[in-house]
This record gives C-alpha cells, sequence and structure tokens, in this order.
RNA sequence: GGCCCCAUGGUCAAGCGGUCUAAGACAUCGCCCUUUCACGGCGGUAACUCGGGUUCGAGUCCCGAUGGGGUCACCA
C-alpha cells in the first residue's frame, strides 16, 4: 500500500482561524493514524497579501498545539521547496504542457475587456463565464502575440457538455454538470500560477495520497480534476471538511474576536482544551469519549466519522471543556499560569498566590475571568446590606450583627493567623453560642469580602486577607451595619 | 439567480429498515452535598423540518417543498 501523504497548506496571513487549524488536525491525525506524512506548504502566491511573520505564526501554532509534520519549509524534505513563492519557476511549463495538449490555451483578454463583458453580464442577470474567446486563435496568431510580447494568461479548456463526477470520502458521489465550469485561469498575467493551478501541481509532485481541506472546494473539484486527467496523473482521494460555524448562518470570524487561535489563547484557554473540543466538531469517536490526548485522537481518528453537516461551535462546550483541563492541570502548572492574571489586579498585595491557586483551580473556567473572581482581596468592595440576608443560611441584617459581635473578639484572640486556627476557634465559639453555622459563617463572609461569591469561605478568605486586613473590614462592616440598625 | 452540499432536542451528536415509546455530552431546570460559589451526585424539560412515495415495517431508502450553507476572480 501507498504511505499515506496528507499536507497543511495555508497562506499566510498572519492568523491562524479555528477552521484552518482543524484542518491541520485532521490532516495530522489521519497522517499519523496511518504510519504517513504529514507536510507542511506555504501558498504565497498571492504576492500582494505577503505579511510579514505570518509564517512564524503558523509554525508556533502547530508546534504549540503538538503537530510536528515530517516534511515544511524550514525543516525541508524530499519534495521541496515547501513555500510556493520559491516554486514559482516550476508552473509555467506545466501549464505549457497542457496548452501542447490542447487541454489549456492562451487568453489576451484583458483584464479590463472581462470586467465589461462581466459587468454587462450581470446587468442581465445571467451567469457570467469566460467564452472561450481566445480559444479558437490560430496557432500562427498566437505565436505572433506571444513574440510581440502581448500579455497573457494561460487557461483551462473545460468541456461544455456532459457531467464531471467525482468520490469524496466524507460526500460520497457529487456530480456537477459540465456547462457551469468556467476556464479558469492556470498562470496569472505576472507569470505566477493561480492558487488553483499550483495546488494540484504541488500536491501532485509532493505526492500528497489525500487532499482534505475546506467545503468550499467541493464545487471546484471538477476542475481539479480535469487538470489531473489532461496530465494523466492520479487523481488523490479527496476528504472535504465541513464549515466551523459559530451559528447557524455566520462562520466564526474576525470581527467577533472568535475566529483565531491566538484570540483564545490570549483569553486563557487551554490549546490542549481547544484542539480537544475541536476535534470534536465534526467528528466523533463512536461511543461516548470526550476528552483525549493528542496521541489518544491519533489513535481513535478515523476518516469515516467525519461528519458531513456543518457544526456550529459551541463557546459553552469549549468552556465546559477548559474548566476540566484547568481543574486537572498540575497545580503547580496552574499556579504559574494564574499569576499573571493574579497580578493584574493583586500585584503588590502580599497574598499568598499558592493558597489562592489551589482555592481557585478548581474555579477557574478561562483564566480572563479569573482577576474579577480575585479583584475583592486587593480592596474591599462597595456592598449593599441586603447580601446579609440568605434564607437558607437563616441570617440577615440583624442577625449578622449579632454574629460579627460574637466572631469578632475571637479573631482577636488567634495568635497564629492559620486557616484551621480560624477554623477551630471560631467553630469552638459557634458551638457555645448555639448558633447555626450558616448564620455566622455567612455574615463573617460578606463582612470581609463584599461578595455574594467568592474563591473559597469564610476562613480562607479570612486567611488570605491576613490578619490585620481581616480585622479592619470587620471593623468597617460591623460600623455600616450599626449605621443601618 | 445558476450549480452544489446539508437537514435528529438551544448546541455537539449516536443512529447506517424492525432492538427508537431515539443514547451520551454541553446548556437549562429541580433536588442532594455544603460556611458562599464552584465541583460532585441524582432527577426533570427538550429532537427525528414538512409533504408524498417504496416497504409487512422508515429517523434510517427515493422524490418534492421549505430552511440553512457553499460556490460562481488574473484571492487563496
Amino acid at each position: 500500500m501507498k504511505e499515506v501523504r496528507t499536507r497543511f497548506a495555508p497562506s499566510p496571513t498572519g492568523f491562524m482561524h479555528l477552521g484552518g487549524l482543524r484542518t491541520a488536525l485532521y490532516n495530522y491525525l489521519y497522517a499519523k493514524k496511518n504510519g504517513g506524512k504529514f507536510i507542511l506548504r506555504i501558498e504565497d502566491t498571492d504576492q500582494e497579501r505577503f505579511v510579514e511573520g505570518a509564517t512564524e505564526v503558523i509554525y508556533d501554532t502547530l508546534r504549540g498545539c503538538g503537530m510536528d509534520w515530517d516534511e515544511g519549509p524550514d525543516i525541508g524534505g524530499d519534495y521541496g521547496p515547501y513555500v510556493q513563492s520559491d516554486r514559482k519557476d516550476m508552473y509555467l511549463p506545466y501549464a505549457q504542457q497542457l496548452v501542447e495538449k490542447g487541454a489549456a490555451y492562451y487568453c489576451f483578454c484583458t483584464k479590463e475587456e472581462l470586467d465589461e463583458r462581466r459587468a454587462a453580464c450581470e446587468a442581465k442577470g445571467e451567469v457570467f463565464k469566460y467564452d472561450k474567446h481566445c480559444l479558437n486563435m490560430s496557432k500562427e496568431e498566437v505565436q505572433q502575440k506571444l513574440d510581440a510580447g502581448v500579455p497573457y494568461v494561460i487557461r483551462l479548456n473545460c468541456p461544455t457538455e456532459g457531467e464531471t463526477t467525482y468520490e469524496d470520502v466524507v460526500f460520497g458521489k457529487l456530480t456537477f454538470p459540465n456547462d457551469t465550469l468556467d476556464d479558469m485561469v492556470l498562470i496569472k498575467q505576472d507569470g505566477m500560477p493561480t492558487y488553483n493551478f499550483a495546488n494540484v501541481v504541488d500536491d501532485h509532485l509532493m505526492g500528497i495520497t489525500h487532499v482534505m481541506r475546506g467545503m468550499e472546494y467541493l464545487s471546484s473539484t471538477p476542475k481539479y480534476n480535469l487538470l489531473y486527467n489532461a496530465f494523466g496523473w492520479d487523481i488523490p482521494e479527496y476528504v472535504h471538511l465541513t464549515t466551523v460555524m459559530r451559528d447557524a448562518q455566520h462562520k466564526l470570524s474576525k470581527r467577533d474576536g472568535d475566529a483565531y487561535y491566538s484570540d483564545f489563547i490570549e483569553k486563557g484557554y487551554l490549546k490542549e482544551a481547544l484542539i480537544n473540543y475541536l476535534a470534536l466538531v465534526g467528528w466523533n469517536p463512536g461511543d461516548d469519549r470526550e476528552f483525549f490526548t493528542m496521541d489518544e485522537l491519533i489513535d481513535v481518528f478515523d476518516i469515516h466519522r467525519l461528519n458531513n453537516s456543518p457544526g456550529i461551535f459551541d463557546m459553552n462546550k469549549l468552556d465546559w471543556m477548559n474548566t476540566q483541563y484547568i481543574a486537572k492541570m498540575d497545580p503547580e502548572k496552574y499556579l504559574e499560569m494564574g499569576t499573571p492574571w493574579f497580578d493584574k489586579v493583586l500585584a503588590g498585595k502580599n497574598i499568598d498566590y499558592k493558597r489562592l491557586a489551589e482555592l481557585m483551580q478548581g474555579r477557574t473556567e478561562v483564566f480572563n475571568r479569573v482577576p474579577a473572581m480575585v479583584e475583592f482581596l486587593a480592596e474591599m468592595p462597595e456592598y449593599e446590606l441586603e447580601l446579609y440576608t440568605h434564607k437558607k443560611m437563616k441570617t440577615n441584617p440583624e442577625v449578622a450583627k449579632e454574629s460579627l459581635e460574637l466572631v469578632k473578639p475571637v479573631l482577636e484572640g488567634i495568635q497564629d493567623w492559620t486557616e484551621s486556627n480560624l477554623h477551630d476557634a471560631v467553630m469552638e465559639a459557634i458551638a457555645s453560642s448555639g448558633k447555626k453555622n450558616g448564620a455566622v459563617l455567612w455574615p463573617l463572609r460578606i463582612a470581609i469580602s463584599g461578595m455574594a461569591s467568592t474563591p473559597g469561605g469564610a476562613f480562607e478568605i479570612a486567611y488570605l486577607l491576613g490578619r490585620e486586613e481581616t480585622m479592619a473590614r470587620l471593623e468597617k462592616s460591623m460600623e455600616k451595619l450599626a449605621e443601618n440598625a
């Protein structure tokens, strides 16, 4: 059996779209699953779009996610170069070969002429298709123009009758009427190949066996096949992937800040969670498992379980999955990742980050939500007296006042300000007072945090705050209670 | 608009003619646990787009309608 060779062929835009990342992932998984090769090729035939540092973004993202390529621009390989602009001289001869075979032809129509004809067509509400105007030019006439240096493009000569059928792994048999096929340009006026042409030539030259790409290429694939056939090359297996959507009618988009890998990383999503979730949009293992490491994905990945209907990228589920990954991560790693987020609001506050991290790890959904959750430690927030009212805890401002009066001297008597000392002393006082735990602990926590919910109970918060700050906050809250009594 | 693709709960989805009075997960709701929140546990609400066929039998096959998406560049 032939070695499986897949490829990821992004154009360097400076950003990695999640849809693209998923395409890369599936290509990677399939290659690894079959002991094949995963190739990275940069498609930069459009010189006007060149973006500085864009290839690095691609490298960093793929490597960061654990998708190492076997051949690529930076590491080479037997089929290089792997950057299309470095291969630009390779394409014209292939196009000329097609012209000789009669499968393609020179076209001297100018852009302006074409635009005019296109506009006229649209005005009549018709679909514009190149009319093969230059197809029947005599050989001599063509040569004459070529010799005279008249600018030209080379076009594919598509059939106008019949239909083309091909097989796609996820969509099955696909049939297109030939009269909808446009004579696409193969070589542009500047001598560079078009994306479509370079793609076919490169895929063949690089021995790509499985072409996995977005389904937006579904309807141009018949033209690709025309090319393969004209050259007498083997047609690769096609695996068209559905679109990753934001909702039923929109793709993930740049505008909403939810399209790029970097957007998510900056918000504090873990790349492992992102990859894991992304793998599940449009594919499933056939059983109930949802958590996978890269190696596990390689193990279970099956190209035949790819879905053929578009999937919506569910932020809710991503959040949930991210929460799970964070909860399971190494505590030291959490501390390391969480520290910059703590620093945003707690820098210079002398808070025990290690303890804070322990308390926060199980409550963190996405790191960018961390600062808002811990900010109260830096400064006591303004709060409403209503916070003291909690039916289940059997407390209200009245009860709170009493409870705090009970607890204050106890706290003052604690020598060594540790959580367990705090706990033991206060619990003992509560027990001997005959009060309910909640009726004391809820008010205490409110009094020193000003928050309905905090990343820990009264003792944890008191510990984090330290003795001095805790007592200061407590006294202030007691005054507030007294004033409003 | 032409052509192409798609169609199970709010979302991801299992299902590949009978075992579907349709699995699981997220979200949502309720209860339990608990010094808050969260975690966790238990339970609930919630779907085969519609209409024709084919068949003894259809979520599963066919046709049509509807809805959604894609594509129609000397962009990739």
